[in-house]
DNA sequence: CTGCAAACACCGACGACCCT
DNA sequence: AGGGTCGTCGGTGTTTGCAG
């Protein structure tokens, strides 16, 4: 199963511009169905035969606090191997059924602060059954001159699209599925998805049609621990005696942190203040959570939760949202689906 | 005029993505 | 690996619109 969220700024489509009104995209989506002379084709958790019309009501009138260039809804992609469509006889009744579970996860997924939880009723949404998926102009056959731009793909390419309205069905939060990881975290709806297909339909997943996490290589660490060590033995030559860094204390912070982004930038930031004079008296809080500023004193646990929110904030660190498609890279991870 | 809420503007702390 | 840029979240403060 491989689930996508589209970036309309890269994905190229005009269709998929989405600050606006949702009329382009659903006019776009609702093609395929009226070449067939159907009407009413979208869904969404409680009816069926909406019409792209009702949908686009829905969508477009849940945007208030949203401003005139904020996303209005986002456009997802539920698309099953062609084993997967095989094993559901390529029903689109069953697709159904899975999109409507998978949006409920979607709308779990969202953790909020005040800790409320979010369930299908608290969306807007709605989607429709795609059966055919045509060659882009980026694909390897259309280049080696095998197909046409737009030539139908063989094979089953039955795939979902989904619209779903960025503010809760209140209109008073933003659903950003795009946004910070502890809010909502992409890859793990996007592995929820795969998982809920196979619950579902008693299927169990090829290594090819699972969401892969990409592991480290931690057969650099040794050589990323000298450097560390040289930097910290730079930074206590600068600074005064209460501001020396302890170098096996960074090394396990560094470890921590899966040698990540915001432990060298904060290390770089340390360094920095050491050169210019004007040292950091907590560094090691710097570098294990990426703030400068203690949190708020709300209880003894403080720093406990600190600690707890690295650590949560590391997970998956490395894993990519994009690769599970056969192709390497961003770019090319889009071929195998087509807008 | 006051009081209130929506809309807007701004800011710090990030993560995602791009590039070298 | 690591720097630069951009956008988002969520908080705070300010402006605007409007009823009373």
């Amino acid at each position: 199963m491989y689930v996508k969220l589209i970036n309309p700024a890269t994905h190229g489509q005009a269709a998929y511009n989405n600050s606006g009104s949702s009329a382009q995209t659903l006019n776009y989506l609702k093609q395929e169905t009226g070449k067939d002379g159907q009407e009413a084709a979208f869904f969404n958790s409680e009816e069926d035969g909406l019409s792209a019309a009702e949908l686009m009501a829905d969508i477009d009138s849940n945007v208030k606090g949203l401003r005139a260039e904020d996303a209005k809804f986002y456009s997802l992609v539920l698309s099953p191997s062609e084993a997967e469509l095989a094993h559901i006889d390529n029903d689109g009744e069953k697709l159904k059924d899975y999109t409507r579970k998978v949006m409920e996860q979607y709308a779990q997924n969202f953790q909020l602060k005040d800790g409320k939880q979010l369930g299908s009723e608290d969306i807007v949404w709605g989607a429709t059954v795609h059966q055919e998926r045509s060659y882009r102009g980026t694909d390897p056959e259309v280049a080696a001159g095998n197909a046409k731009v737009g030539d139908q793909r063989p094979g089953l390419q039955t795939h979902v699209h989904v619209i779903v309205s960025a503010r809760d069905a209140g209109q008073k939060i933003s659903l950003n599925p795009a946004g910070r990881r502890n809010r909502f975290d992409l890859m793990k709806w996007q592995a929820g998805a795969g998982k809920q297909f196979e619950k579902q339909f008693g299927y169990t997943a090829q290594a090819h049609e699972k969401l892969r996490p990409k592991q480290r290589d931690a057969s650099r660490d040794a050589a990323r621990a000298v450097k560390i060590a040289e930097r910290v033995g730079g930074i206590n030559g600068r600074v005064g005696k209460e501001q020396r860094l302890d170098p096996a204390r960074v090394q396990q912070i560094a470890e921590g942190r899966q040698y990540d982004k915001t432990f060298y930038r904060m290390l770089s930031r340390v360094e920095e203040r050491s050169k210019s004079g004007s040292p950091i008296d907590n560094a090691y809080h710097l570098l294990s959570t990426g703030k400068e500023r203690p949190e708020p004193q709300r209880s003894a646990s403080t720093v406990l939760q600190a600690v707890q929110q690295a650590v949560r904030s590391n997970t998956g660190r490395d894993e990519q949202t994009e690769n599970i498609a056969e192709k390497k890279g961003r770019r090319s991870a889009e071929l195998d689906i087509e807008m």
